[in-house]
DNA sequence: GTTCTAACA
DNA sequence: TGTTAGCA
């Protein structure tokens, strides 16, 4: 039903509820707007609004930061935001799950390309953050 | 009182 | 990331 996927993308609470729906700060979620890891809407007097699909997503960002993830491994590994194409809105409940499952294997093989990129490449960026990135790092 | 942007210890 | 400044 459409219906659900509206209600899921409707923009109803200031970054102050997200802020104890998540226990990110305030600092935290305009930070991942800049990244485009989200895109909440905004009021006529430029505030965000985020819905219930924002929430989860931030929730999702959260779980791979807590992994030791960085940005550029997020993009990575979560589907494109960014241009018209895919603002994050959700084509169904199945699509939905299944991109849940897609992310996590990603995360794996994002994790094993780390561990195997190593030596080998140079130019590589890390995706890995802190504590993880020493254990992939050929310091 | 809350949120926003920008900038810096 | 935290935090502060100066607005709306």
């Amino acid at each position: 039903m459409a219906g659900d996927e509206i209600r899921r993308n409707m923009a109803l609470f200031p970054i102050g509820i997200v802020m104890k729906l998540t226990d990110l700060t305030a600092r935290q979620i305009r930070y991942y707007e800049q990244h485009e890891l989200i895109q909440p809407a905004r009021t006529a007097g430029n505030q965000r609004m985020f819905s219930f699909n924002d929430v989860e997503r931030l929730l999702e960002i959260k779980a791979l930061i807590e992994k030791g993830v960085n940005i550029a491994g997020i993009k990575q590994v979560m589907n494109p935001v960014g241009d018209g194409a895919d603002d994050g809105t959700i084509i169904s409940e199945q699509s939905e799950v299944k991109r849940r499952e897609m992310t996590d294997s990603q995360l794996h093989r994002l994790l094993k390309q780390q561990l195997m990129a190593g030596n080998k490449r140079p130019g590589q960026v890390s995706l890995i953050q802190g504590e993880l990135s020493r254990f992939f790092k050929n310091k």
